[in-house]
RNA sequence: GGGUAGGUACCAAAGUAGUCAAAUGGACCUGACUGUAAAUCAGGUGGCUUACGCCUCCGGGGGUGCAAGUCCCUCCCUGCCCA
C-alpha cells in the first residue's frame, strides 16, 4: 500500500519503555511502506546506543530512520530542535511518498511535533543559569513575572527548572514573548499505544537492563567520559546513566547502582503512563496484528 | 553473666509530659508538565467520615499523673563493649 501526495497521513506509536514499540514500527513500516521518525529524547544523541536501547542497523532492516544520532551528547538537545528536525524529516518522507511513522516514548517530543508548538530556538546560557540557580523560587517567579507576565501565569511556580528556562528564553529573545501557540499538523494522525501487562513489562525492563550491562553499558559511559563529557553531564541523562556514573566515581556500590537503575526505570515508565493516559486519541493495542488492522483501516480511506 | 546503647508508622530516622496521627528522607500511590522532558515539579500514604469529628497507635504488660511516644517498674528483643 502506498500513500499518495494528496493522501498524507501519519502513524504515531507510543508506549512505555521496553513495550515493543521498535519492533512494531518496523513491522508497520514494512507493511505500509513507511519510514520511521524516532521520538526519543536520549536516542537523538550519538554515542548513546546501549543505554538508550537504540535500534541497530540490522534491526532497521533497511527502513530509513530519522532523528537518531542527530546531536552530540556534549551539547544539550531541546524540544525546539526536535520539532524543527522532525518537521524536516516529515516533509522528506512525504516527498518520497512514504508513510511517516513517529515512534518513541518521549511524549513531550511527540506533542511538540504533532500538535505543534511554535518556539524560537534559545540555546542554554550557562552563566545565566548559574546565577539564577542561587535564587529562591520566589525570586525567580517574581523575575519571570516582570519579564513575561503571561508565561508566569501558567507556569509551575514551584519548579525551578522551568522557571529558569522561562527566564532564560524571555531574556535572550527579548520582549515580547511570543505566545506559544499550538500549530497542529494538517494531516490525519493515527495514535497507537503499545500495551503490555505491567508484570510482564516490569520483567522485560529488567531483562533488557541486564542485557545492556552485558553489552557493555559501562564502557559506553567510559567512552562518553573519554569523549570529554563531565560526570555532571552524564548524570543529567538520568536513570541508569546517572546511577552508573555515580558507581564509576566510587560514590555508590555496583549493587546500589543496579538497584537504583531498576527503580528509576520503573518510575519512569509510570510517568510515561501518566502522560499517555490523558491523551484520548491513543488507541491501545496488544499486538502487531491489531496495530496492522487499525493502520490498514486508517490508511485505506482517502482524505 | 556484667556494662552500655537502643526498640517509633512500609523502611530509615526525629521527637523525651499537653500545641503528636507523630518532623524529615526514602519507598509506594496519584497527578502536573507548551521551552533540560530518561528531566523537573505537586499532592497523598493508620481506620471510619463529604466535613466538623470520632476511634486505634510509638516492642509487651503494669504504674504515676488532669494529661505519657515522652516519667517509673517489669518482661521480651537487638547492637556494641567487657567477661
Amino acid at each position: 500500500m502506498k500513500t499518495t501526495k494528496d493522501n498524507k497521513k501519519i502513524v504515531v506509536i507510543v508506549g512505555a519503555t521496553a513495550s515493543g514499540k521498535t519492533g512494531l514500527s518496523i513491522k508497520l513500516a514494512k507493511a505500509f511502506d513507511g519510514e520511521v521518525i524516532s521520538a526519543d529524547s536520549r536516542q537523538v544523541y550519538k554515542q548513546m546506543d546501549i543505554g538508550t536501547a537504540k535500534i541497530t542497523k540490522k534491526e532497521m532492516a533497511d527502513i530509513p530512520h530519522y532523528l537518531l544520532d542527530v546531536a552530540s551528547p556534549k551539547k544539550k538537545f531541546t524540544v525546539a530542535q526536535y520539532r524543527k528536525l522532525g518537521l524536516k524529516a516529515l516533509n522528506n518522507i512525504f516527498k518520497k511518498d512514504k508513510l511517516p511513522i513517529v515512534c518513541g516514548g518521549t511524549g513531550f517530543y511527540i506533542q511538540a511535533l504533532v500538535d505543534g508548538i511554535v518556539m524560537p530556538e534559545v540555546k542554554p546560557d550557562w552563566k545565566l543559569r548559574k546565577g539564577l540557580e542561587q535564587k529562591t523560587i520566589g525570586e525567580l517567579y517574581l523575575m519571570l513575572k516582570k519579564l513575561d507576565p503571561k508565561r508566569a501565569e501558567n507556569i509551575d511556580k514551584n519548579n525551578p527548572r522551568r522557571l529558569i528556562r522561562a527566564i532564560e528564553i524571555s531574556l535572550t529573545i527579548k520582549k515580547p514573548i511570543p505566545a506559544i501557540k499550538a500549530n497542529p499538523l494538517p494531516y490525519p494522525v493515527l495514535f497507537l499505544g503499545v500495551q503490555k501487562d505491567p508484570e510482564k513489562l516490569k520483567k522485560d525492563i529488567e531483562k533488557r537492563f541486564y542485557l545492556w550491562l552485558k553489552q557493555g553499558f559501562l564502557n559506553e559511559i567510559k567512552k562518553l567520559r573519554k569523549a570529554g563529557l563531565s560526570w555532571k553531564r552524564i548524570e543529567e541523562f538520568g536513570m541508569h546513566y546517572r546511577a552508573f556514573s555515580l558507581y564509576l566515581q566510587g560514590e555508590i556500590t555496583y549493587e546500589e547502582a543496579e538497584e537504583q537503575s531498576l527503580k528509576e526505570l520503573w518510575q519512569y515508565t509510570k510517568r510515561q503512563a501518566t502522560w499517555f493516559k490523558r491523551d484520548k486519541r491513543i488507541i491501545w493495542v496488544k499486538n502487531s496484528a491489531e496495530a496492522k488492522k487499525l493502520s490498514k483501516k486508517f490508511l485505506s480511506y482517502e482524505k
